[in-house]
DNA sequence: TGTACATCAGTGAACGCGCGTTCACTGATGTAC
DNA sequence: TGTACATCAGTGAACGCGCGTTCACTGATGTAC
């Protein structure tokens, strides 16, 4: 016996999840209340407990959906053919910088996550490695990574995760700075510096040396 | 007239500064009220306003303070004789990973900085690069920055803003990670990219051949 | 086809609590004479 | 040297508010017959 339809409850569940991400992001997850959260999602704060065990559970459940969606966007990028370049252009843009509610989770929450509970920090860990593997996969188009060798997915996954780093860092930097020409110079400096450390155009010979 | 001498209350309220710097660090500047860095500092909440005149007043007068205390500190590695090796390890180290409280103001609270008002961000620019300045003057040792043409010290600062943001990005990933393991592995990589970047070791043809 | 019913997503008021901030007061201090 | 006084860093209770969470209730829904 099934009442709204099996979707009702899911498409609501769903539609916090999206509202959150947006609002921690913009507010930070201290900075964001569970009433407000509802409020985005018009529905009340009463119906939270309905969907969510806690506002903990909210927090890993969206940094979660938040990188699912994220490593579905690059690989749907990558698929289009857009190669690196394009790809830390966009991620180091003015753009990207301005509206972090419809950016990069780690950009915007990476340091309130390291405080979260361990829920949170592994849905972080597990999600993060999917966008990562979705970048990867931007390189090495037809193979499937499930089907490497465990030690050189893991070191490939960990260059990635070290690059990801950097591009993070750097558009976090370009947001605290108070002078917009700085963020904007740091911004393309360190796309520079990004697209160095993934071998486009000469291979930094620090990379060249190394297995793979 | 001068009653409790007039080191008394600078030196109470450089306490303030501190235990609010390492809370900060710690919880997060939103998880930190100021009952709990006053009761830190060994005073009860009323005190609080006599030496700061608003929370977002202590939270600017703290990021100040902070980044003014590592860029001395920096200075005097640099004075020690400590390379950019050195620098770079300390930096990207699992006990800096591991105690934040202790550690970079930057890692800790930079998309927290972000979300702050325009008096916390521009103490954050300004007190940034007066540390990328001490950075930098590890490796120009003699010279004084002050003395540079405008142009290439903005030039210079913008390349070590860059790395640093590099720096940031890696030590807060591999603090968020709940992997141990990995988050070990992301710090030696982003390490190995780092000094690439510095140009230790081999500099990458990508920074060689651009002016500075 | 029409009606009575069970379900359950969502409502909205209420809870105890900690937040940032205010303020009347305390009491140790150095000064004035 | 001794006493009365002005100063002011610090005390601690109180404020209004928003937090996360609970709960008795509502009302639209699909089902049963």
């Amino acid at each position: 016996v099934v009442r709204y339809g099996s979707e009702h409850k899911r498409a609501t569940r769903q539609r916090i999840l999206e509202v959150a991400g947006r609002r921690f992001k913009r507010d930070g997850i201290d900075g964001s209340g569970v009433a407000t959260v509802m409020a985005d999602a018009e529905l009340t704060n009463g119906a939270f407990y309905a969907h969510f065990g806690s506002k903990e559970d909210l927090v890993a459940c969206t940094v979660a959906d938040q990188l699912r969606a994220q490593a579905e966007g690059f690989a749907a990028q990558a698929a289009a053919g857009a190669g690196p370049e394009a790809f830390v252009r966009s991620y180091l843009s003015a753009r990207h910088r301005d509206d972090p509610q419809d950016g990069c989770p780690s950009a915007a929450l990476l340091d309130e996550i390291s405080r979260r509970g361990d829920a949170t920090r592994q849905a972080y860990t597990d999600g993060l490695l999917a966008v990562v593997d979705a970048i990867a996969a931007r390189r090495a188009n037809g193979e499937q990574a499930g089907e490497w060798p465990a030690q050189e997915r893991q070191a490939a996954r960990v260059k990635s995760l070290a690059v990801f780093a950097a591009m993070v860092g750097t558009l976090q930097l370009s947001r605290a700075l108070a002078d917009r020409q700085l963020a904007d110079e740091v911004l393309e400096q360190g796309a520079r510096n990004v697209l160095a450390l993934m071998g486009a155009g000469q291979p930094p010979a620090v990379l060249r040396h190394e297995g793979g």
